[in-house]
DNA sequence: TTAGGGTTAG
C-alpha cells in the first residue's frame, strides 16, 4: 500500500554539511529512529505504524545521518532506506543523500539508478555548480558520478553546467569518457568552439565523426563537411550512414535532391545499408520538390533495401500531399499506413488538419480535431489547436478562434506564443484591436514574452486603426532594439501609409529598410504602387513594375491587379487590356480578383449611364467572352467577382442576366452574400418591379437568409416613393423588431419621400415613431415637415419651429 | 527525417 506523503520538505539552505545543523533534538530523533530500526528490523520499521507517525516530523538532515549511519554498516542497506523514502513515502531527497547514492551506485557500477537518480537532480536543482564542488569533495571515489554528472547535464542542455563539471573534471585528472565528450560536442557543434572539443578528445568513435559532420552541415559549412567525410583521419572506422544522413538532409533542405539522391547511391556503393532515416530523408526532399510520385516510389521500394517505411514516412508523404494543396490524395497513404498496421498520429491528423484549412474547409478541420479528441491525443499537443486556430482566424471566424482558444485550458493545455500570437493577428485584421490588446495584455501577464511577429500583429492592427505614429513607433523600437527585423515588420507599416494615401512616408520608410540593409519582397513594393494609385499617380505607380524587375524580383499578379484597378477607376480599358497582356506574356495567371477588376473597368469605360440597346448587346457579349475566358483559365469567379458582374448586368439592365448568375452562383455552392441581395433589390427597386422586390425579400426572409439594413430601407424608400407607404410601414417594423440600429438618418430617409408625396398621416406616424424611439429630429426633417402645407401646424404644435 | 504564427489587390 503506498502512503501519501504527510510532510512538507524543509528548504535546507546548505544541506551540503548535515554536521553544521546538528542540535541534540535533532541527534536525539535520528538516534530514536536507529534504535527502531535496530530493534524491530528495518523494513518492519520502516513499514510499521511507529514510523509513520513520526514521518511528518522527519527532516532531510535526519535522513542524510540515518543513511550515513547506515552506510557504515553496509551500503546497500543505504541505499534501501533511501528507495524506500522515496518509493513509499513519497520523500524528496536532498541533494546530498542523492549524491551518497549515487557514489554507492557508480562503485557497484548500477548505472541506469545512478543515471535515473542523477537526472532527477540536475532537473531539480538550479545552481548546481558551486554547491557540486562542495559535495564532491567528500568523497575521493572514482570520478564515475563526475562523468555521469557530465553526461547528464550536457544532454539536457545546462551548457554552464556542463562546461563547469568538464573543467573539474580535468583539474582532477578525472577519465572523461567518449559518450561524455560527444555529448559535450553535440551541444557545441553549431559554433566554431566544436572544433576545441574536438581536438581534446582522445578515443574518436563514429558518433563523434558524426557529430562533426552534423554540426559542420549545420554551419552552412556543407563543402567542408563532405571534406571531413571524406578525410583519413577516421579510416579505421570509416563514414556511417548517419554522417551521410546528415549530408543528404542539407541537400535536400537547400533543394538540391539530385545530390542528395547521389549521396544515396555513394551510400549503397560503399557497401552500407540506407537506415530508415536516409529514405525518409531523401522522400522528404522530394517531396518537398513537388515529386510526390518519385516519393511514392522510393517508399514503396523501401523493403528491397530491407527497412520498412515508419510512420514518419507516412507523414512525410501526407506533407507531400498537403504542399501540392491535394490534401485528399492522401487518403491512399493513410490506408497504406493502416495496411501496415500503424495508426495515424497526432503528427498525421495534424497535416490533414492543415490541407483542409488550407483549402478553406474549416469545417472539415473542426471535425477532424475532434477525431483527434476522441482518439485521446488531447493532451499531447498544442500545435493542431493552433492549426485549427489560424484557419479560423484566416477565414475571419475569429470570434470561434477565441473561443476555442479559451477552451484550450479546459483540456489541459497552456497557449504558447504561437497560439497567442495567432489569436492577436486574427483580431488585429479582423479590426478588433481593443480586443487584441486585451488577449496581448493577458499573455505578458502570463510571462510569455511577445516576438517580432506577435509586436508585427500589433503594429498591424494600430495600422487598421489609423494610428500610424504609434505603428511607427513601435517599429522603430524594434529597429533601436538591434535585432534583425524582417522585410515583413517593414512591410505591414509601408502598407498601412500606402493605405491612407503617404506615400511619402511609406517611400521614406522604404529607403529606411533598404539603408538597413533588408531586401525588399514583392509586397513591399505592391504596396507603393498602391499608395502611388490612392494619390492618382498611376504613372509612378506603373514605373515601379520595372523597378521590382531591376531588383530582380517578378512583379505579381497583385502589382498587376492593383495597376488594373486604378485604370479601372478612370475607365481606361486600354491600358487595362495592355496589362492584361502583359500578364499573358510574362507567365502571370489572373485571379478572380484581376477579373473582377476587368469588368469594373469595362464597366466604367462604357459609361453605362447613356447606354443604348446596341451598347448593351455588346456589353453583355464582352461580360460572357471575359467569363469564358475565366472558365477556360480554370478559374471560378467567387462571391465578390459574382457581386460586380451582377452589379453591372443591374447597371445595363439586363435584370434576368443577373439572376441567372444568382442561380449560378448558388449552384456552385457559393453563398450569395448581403451585398449581392442587396445589388438585386436595389435593381428591382430602381427599375420600378417594386412587387418582384418585395417577394425576393419575403422569400429571403422565409429562408432566414441573413440580410443587411440596407436590404429593408430600399425597398421601403421605393414604397414611399411609388406611394405604397402602408409596406413602408410593415417594412419599417420588421426593420425595428429585427433589431437594426435604426438612426436619424432612415426615418429623415422616409419621412423626406413621404412628404413630398403628401403623404401626411404617415409621415406624422414615422415622426411619432422617431419621438418614441428617443431619437431628436434634426433641422433637415424640420424643414421638410414645414415645407409641407399639411404638416405645417401640426409641426407648430408640437413646438418643432426652427429657432431662426 | 514528419505538425502551428507574419506583409500586398477587387
Amino acid at each position: 500500500m503506498k502512503v501519501e506523503p504527510e510532510y512538507k520538505i524543509d528548504s535546507v539552505s546548505d544541506e551540503s554539511s548535515p554536521t553544521t545543523n546538528f542540535t541534540s533534538d535533532h541527534r536525539d530523533f535520528y538516534q530514536e529512529i536507529l534504535f527502531g530500526m535496530k530493534k524491530i528490523g528495518f523494513r518492519e520499521f520502516l513499514h510499521g505504524h511507529h514510523f509513520r507517525g513520526l514521518v511528518s516530523e522527519l527532516r532531510q538532515i535526519h535522513v542524510e545521518d540515518i543513511m550515513a549511519e547506515l552506510m557504515s554498516e553496509s551500503s546497500d542497506l543505504s541505499v534501501w532506506f533511501f528507495k524506500e523514502l522515496r518509493d513509499i513515502y513519497g520523500f524528496r531527497h536532498s541533494r546530498f543523500s542523492t549524491l551518497l547514492v549515487s557514489h554507492i551506485f557508480a562503485g557497484q557500477r548500477r548505472f541506469k539508478e545512478l543515471q535515473v537518480i542523477l537526472e532527477q537532480l540536475l532537473q531539480e536543482e538550479g545552481k548546481l555548480c558551486e554547491l557540486l564542488s562542495n559535495s564532491f569533495r567528500k568523497w575521493e571515489s572514482t570520478g564515475l558520478v563526475w562523468d555521469m554528472l557530465l553526461f547528464l547535464s550536457s544532454r539536457l542542455r545546462m551548457v554552464d553546467e556542463s562546461l563547469y563539471i568538464l573543467k573539474k573534471m580535468k583539474d582532477r585528472n578525472l577519465n572523461v569518457s567518449t559518450q561524455s565528450y560527444n555529448s559535450v560536442l553535440y551541444n557545441f557543434r553549431e559554433t566554431d568552439k566544436m572544433w576545441d572539443v574536438y581536438k581534446e578528445i582522445k578515443d574518436k568513435n563514429e558518433h563523434t565523426y558524426s557529430t562533426v559532420v552534423d554540426g559542420l552541415c549545420r554551419q552552412q559549412k556543407l563543402e567542408d563537411a563532405v571534406l571531413f567525410l571524406r578525410t583519413s583521419e577516421w579510416k579505421d572506422i570509416g563514414p556511417s550512414v548517419v554522417s551521410f544522413n546528415s549530408i543528404m538532409s542539407s541537400y535536400c533542405k537547400l533543394g538540391f535532391v539530385d545530390m542528395a539522391k547521389s549521396f544515396f547511391c555513394t551510400v549503397l556503393k560503399c557497401g552500407l545499408v540506407p537506415s530508415v532515416y536516409s529514405h525518409n530523408i531523401l522522400i522528404n526532399g522530394l517531396c518537398l520538390v513537388g515529386s510526390i510520385a518519385e516519393a511514392l516510389e522510393l517508399a514503396s521500394d523501401m523493403n528491397k533495401h530491407g527497412v520498412e517505411p515508419d510512420s514518419v514516412t507516412y507523414n512525410i508523404l501526407v506533407k507531400g500531399f498537403h504542399l501540392l494543396g491535394m490534401i485528399s490524395g492522401a487518403g491512399e497513404v493513410i490506408q497504406d499506413m493502416l495496411d501496415k498496421g500503424l495508426s495515424p498520429d497526432v503528427i498525421t491528423y495534424t497535416i490533414l488538419l492543415c490541407g483542409q484549412c488550407q483549402l478553406g474547409n474549416i469545417d472539415m478541420g473542426l471535425i477532424l480535431l475532434k477525431d483527434m479528441l476522441s482518439r485521446g491525443f488531447e493532451l499531447k499537443s498544442i500545435i493542431p489547436y493552433s492549426v485549427m486556430l489560424s484557419g479560423l482566424c484566416k477565414t475571419g471566424r475569429v470570434d470561434e478562434a477565441l473561443s476555442l482558444f479559451y477552451d484550450l485550458e479546459a483540456y489541459g493545455l497552456t497557449p504558447d506564443l504561437v497560439a497567442y500570437s495567432i489569436v492577436i493577428h486574427g483580431l488585429c485584421k479582423l479590426g478588433k484591436f481593443d480586443m487584441a490588446v486585451r488577449v496581448y495584455d493577458e499573455m505578458c501577464y502570463k510571462r510569455i514574452l511577445p516576438n517580432s511577429r506577435t509586436l508585427g500583429a500589433i503594429m498591424l492592427g494600430l495600422c487598421q486603426k489609423g494610428m500610424l505614429l504609434e505603428a511607427r513607433s513601435l517599429l522603430d523600437s524594434l529597429i533601436s532594439s538591434g535585432d534583425t527585423l524582417d522585410i515583413i515588420l517593414y512591410n505591414i507599416v509601408i502598407d498601412g501609409y500606402a493605405k491612407s494615401g503617404c506615400i511619402e512616408e511609406a517611400l521614406e520608410l522604404f529607403k529606411v529598410a533598404i539603408e538597413s540593409g533588408i531586401t525588399p519582397n514583392v509586397a513591399t513594393f505592391n504596396s507603393l504602387i498602391y499608395g502611388y494609385c490612392k494619390t492618382q499617380n498611376i504613372a509612378e505607380a506603373r514605373k515601379i513594375l520595372d523597378v521590382i524587375k531591376l531588383y530582380g524580383l517578378v512583379p505579381s499578379v497583385v502589382s498587376y491587379t492593383t495597376l488594373m484597378d486604378a485604370y479601372a477607376n478612370c475607365g481606361s480599358i486600354k491600358s487595362i487590356e495592355e496589362l492584361r497582356r502583359e500578364m499573358k506574356a510574362e507567365g502571370i495567371p489572373p485571379t478572380n480578383v484581376t477579373y473582377s477588376v476587368i469588368f469594373k473597368g469595362l464597366c466604367r469605360g462604357w459609361k453605362l449611364e447613356n447606354c443604348n440597346q446596341v451598347l448593351r448587346e455588346r456589353i453583355l457579349e464582352k461580360f460572357n467572352h471575359v467569363l469564358r475566358d475565366m472558365e477556360s483559365e480554370g478559374i471560378t469567379p467567387d462571391q465578390i467577382t459574382y457581386n460586380t458582374i451582377i452589379q453591372y448586368l443591374c447597371r445595363v439592365k439586363h435584370l434576368s442576366r443577373a439572376f441567372e448568375l444568382f442561380k449560378k452562383m448558388k449552384s456552385q455552392n457559393l453563398d450569395p452574400t448581403s451585398a449581392t441581395y442587396n445589388i438585386l433589390i436595389d435593381s428591382l427597386c430602381i427599375y420600378g418591379c417594386i412587387r418582384k422586390a418585395d417577394r425576393f425579400l419575403y422569400s429571403l426572409q422565409k429562408r432566414n437568409v441573413s440580410l443587411s439594413k440596407f436590404a429593408y430601407t430600399t425597398v421601403i424608400k421605393a414604397h414611399c416613393v411609388k406611394g405604397d407607404p402602408e409596406m413602408a410601414v410593415i417594412l419599417f417594423n420588421q426593420l425595428l423588431d429585427r433589431g437594426f440600429n435604426v438612426s436619424i438618418r432612415d426615418y429623415s430617409a422616409v419621412i423626406n419621400r413621404l412628404c413630398r408625396r403628401h403623404l401626411a398621416i404617415e409621415s406624422k406616424y414615422f415622426f411619432c415613431l422617431m419621438l418614441s424611439r428617443g431619437i431628436s429630429p434634426d433641422l433637415d426633417i424640420c424643414e421638410v415637415m414645414i415645407k409641407s402645407d399639411e404638416l405645417l401646424s401640426w409641426t407648430i404644435k408640437w413646438g418643432l419651429l426652427p429657432d431662426q
